[in-house]
DNA sequence: CGATCGTTTGATCCGCATCAAGATAGGTGG
DNA sequence: CCACCTATCTTGATGCGGATCAAACGATCG
């Protein structure tokens, strides 16, 4: 577990995109770049958190087990993003969900205790740690706000801008960065519903064949992600929700 | 406005309950107390972010409004709670919810500027406030999950719970603290789905009659109360999940 | 070449939303 | 005191979306 020189932080919201040289120099010698090769699990639910992590490179999968043995997918993370500033300073240790490897990944680990010091060390690393948490937490409230609120179809049509924007691939064709039934899982849906709402997103300019999938009409599909696609009227997502009224 | 010294903060997950005697000293010297009659709105969606808030007394409703004029209540907060503590830190310096007082209701308000002053210069304080945050985040990562993997039926006897246990009421004969339809917006199912799921909660021991509830067989009924229903076996929500099984 | 995995497609069922019509209670004015 | 009204809630009938069960298809692999 050697250290790495060059980690790359492309996610403009991420966790350190946002620190001073100073903060990322202070994080960056600390953090010890650990490998994880496809499929390898980072940890488990019921495991107690030792380390905060800093994705240096690949996908990680969060998801739980719900009692029947059914796994429903929380989020996909990719570089720059954090994994574990929730529990951090959290009362229970436990981790809430499993993380795999989507792919090949390499992370940045920090033990909880240094982290903790740091954060009281140094008031800016406290703020970023405050800042990521806020969005963080803005994020899980407008998304449980869209899906109890949006169909199959349109979770769908989201995700797949998402993932575009998320995994900085080309609208005008991609190829989709992980499995069907992950993507199920992630949006709360079936495999057989996702796989109905196919020839649906064909009708509004999504074409998906095989993994490859094409965005037509949005040039500027940063700007149509639907973080909030209740307010934003370019969004892709919205237009599909008042297509009926 | 005046200040309050009488402020009691009961609420054992709140930010402040957890502060040290000087930090709670730090705020109560800062915060104005502030009184809202029912009904009065605190602020709106989209208004700007100015002032943090903990409750002192009464019931806050936090719901937003989706383009086609549907409330979507997000939560109920009360005596202890904290109002904005994402928003501070986030990017966005707009309300993401409407905030209304459900009864008569105190709070203390605070400037942002001033909290994040005071985050800068005492650690105690910043580690706080990144506590209540990872809390607010651990919790709605569990009602994301809870939310779609739980049938209406489930989601209403989760709430009768919790709703008993964070107001304090006695689980042998309660009368609800607020509006049914509250409630239906709450849990995000109709009206009419949440008046058709209390027969079938008058099954597994849970009876509610106009205003009037009662939580049978459940005598230590905060143990009781599912923020992790999933895991285990002593919630009754949970119970419900695997009746059929 | 069969075997397994990931996906599609079809048939059916169930839960919740929707629309519509009472029911109950609290409040107001005559 | 009664008639009326509105807010809140209940109950019934119907339709739709997504889950479930089941079968088949194509691709990759040993």
């Amino acid at each position: 577990m050697n250290r790495t020189a060059n980690v790359s932080f492309t996610n403009t919201t991420s966790l350190l995109s946002d620190f001073a040289e100073i903060e990322k120099d202070i994080l960056l010698k600390e953090g010890r770049s650990h490998f994880y090769p496809r499929k390898k699990i980072l940890f488990r639910q019921g495991d107690s958190v030792t380390h905060f992590y800093v994705i240096s490179s690949g996908t990680v999968r969060l998801f739980y087990e719900t009692p029947d043995g059914c796994e429903v997918t929380t989020d996909f993370l990719v570089a720059g993003d954090s994994l574990c500033s929730a529990e951090i300073f959290s009362f229970s240790d436990e981790q809430c969900s499993h993380a795999v490897a989507v792919n090949d990944v390499t992370v940045l680990k920090f033990s909880i205790e240094w982290l903790r010091k740091t954060a009281g060390r140094y008031p800016s690393v406290a703020f970023n740690l405050l800042a990521a948490l806020s969005q963080q937490t803005q994020q899980l409230k407008t998304e449980a706000g869209n899906n109890s609120m949006m169909s199959a179809v349109q979770l769908a049509a989201c995700f797949l801008q998402k993932a575009c924007v998320l995994h900085g691939l080309d609208p005008a064709g991609f190829n989709l960065p992980y499995n069907k039934s992950l993507i199920a899982s992630r949006i709360g849906v079936k495999m057989e519903t996702l796989s109905r709402s196919f020839p649906k997103l064909k009708e509004i300019g999504i074409t998906v064949e095989d993994r490859h999938v094409v965005l037509a009409d949005l040039p500027n599909i940063k700007q149509n992600v639907c973080d909030h696609c209740s307010g934003t009227e370019q969004c892709r997502a919205y237009k599909i929700l008042h297509a009926k009224n």
